[in-house]
DNA sequence: AAAAATATTAAACACTTGTTTAAATTAAAC
DNA sequence: GTTTAATTTAAACAAGTGTTTAATATTTTT
């Protein structure tokens, strides 16, 4: 009579996502749970409120996804799926450690600060144990892009041009804590620094915000105490 | 018949909180709905269900604090109100800038993971439009802190220790932004760190996140690149 | 064009939400 | 000891929650 259409991605042995196969119609309600759930989170975000912006009847989150928990996956699936490729071929490039340590805060800042509502939603609805299930993919992907800095970091140590005593795993937390911190606080910096319009805040971002942690990670990793 | 006993703390003209009045049994709700909201959110927590851990009838929280968003307004007042002074004490000490830096870090660190539930709340409960009125004690906060801060870096900078082109309003979210990503992502650092009791999780936090922390902040103030 | 599969709908389901009420209990004041 | 005030309670309130159902509409396949 009806069919349950899961649409998740599929994953082969080694975890690379092969197709995320949604429908147009799909990606409009995740686009608009994005929007909301960044908004006003996941509780505090209904499907009758989603149903109401994306125009759809409220059985359509149930008849698509299933359940709400499930939306969610699905939302996350739709939107990390890509960023394992890209730190991968950032590997590749024939640049110098700091440049590529650079970059990669470069290619981090932006994606997330384009893809703001997801990161967001990842960011504080899976601390809780309750959400544990579905932190699973989300773990690995985290892996992943650690062992990714890894690789760069200490193909710098090699080189004698990184100091070998930081803590690498508390890099992470460095780079995307600081950029997190600075966008949670929204309101607070756009009155304190005077970025009255999107537009200078989004570039604020870009330039200072992403020079101060470029600078930060550089200074961590090259001086000398 | 009845009194509604708001017990907010009393603010002067300078904004010196006086005293914060509180009886024990609205001490006790309040501990309660911290550890609560800090685990699954404000949306994510009922009244009911503060009331159950708490051992409260369900109406004692309209009684004592008139309503639920002003439970979580008594919370920040509850929670917030020493740390002022605590800084301003720092500022008198009689240290070099790297050393009230260092210290500095270890303050917030501590007093943030101590009071975990509070701060975690804070740092994502406030950035939806609809909780901006409560915010306005909230920020006086920020910026009182953020002074601080500035007072002692252009000390260090007045005695050439500290290099002059560091953006100083982005140094907070690198400090704290770090901590909360770091606890944010809690199980995945458990998991990676091995840290398997919660005596070894806090005890990571207190030297080698803490210390992470301390060396990057020292190395963006005085690396010369 | 007929049949089968898919998409969409409004209504109902059982349950939880924050808040209020009015009565019952306990504590304080006189 | 009686009266007044403060606390606590169970019950009810209306509104909102996620999900399911069965009927209808649309699209696709034959």
């Amino acid at each position: 009579m009806f069919k349950l259409n899961t649409c998740l991605v599929l994953f082969n042995e080694n975890s690379i996502p092969l197709k995320s196969n949604f429908n147009d119609k799909q990606i409009q309600i995740l686009e608009v749970a994005e929007t909301l759930f960044a908004e006003k989170g996941f509780d505090g975000t209904s499907i009758r409120n989603i149903a109401k912006v994306a125009k759809i009847n409220i059985a359509m989150v149930s008849y698509y996804f299933g359940s709400k928990e499930r939306l969610l996956e699905s939302l996350i699936v739709y939107r990390t799926s890509d960023l394992k490729n890209q730190l991968e071929n950032l590997l590749l490039e024939d640049l110098e450690p700091i440049e590529k340590i650079n970059k990669l805060i470069a290619l981090y800042i932006n994606r997330i600060n384009s893809n703001r509502g997801i990161y967001r939603i990842l960011h504080y609805e899976f601390t809780s144990k309750k959400r544990e299930q579905n932190l699973q993919a989300f773990s690995e992907l985290k892996k992943g892009n650690l062992k990714s800095l890894e690789t760069i970091i200490e193909e710098g140590q090699k080189k004698g041009i990184f100091r070998k005593d930081v803590i690498i795993p508390l890099i992470t937390p460095t780079i995307l804590g600081t950029f997190f911190h600075f966008h949670m606080n929204k309101p607070f910096f756009e009155n304190l620094l005077n970025l009255k319009t999107e537009d200078l805040y989004n570039n604020y971002i870009k330039t200072n915000l992403t020079k101060h942690i470029q600078q930060t990670i550089k200074a961590l990793l090259i001086y000398e105490s």
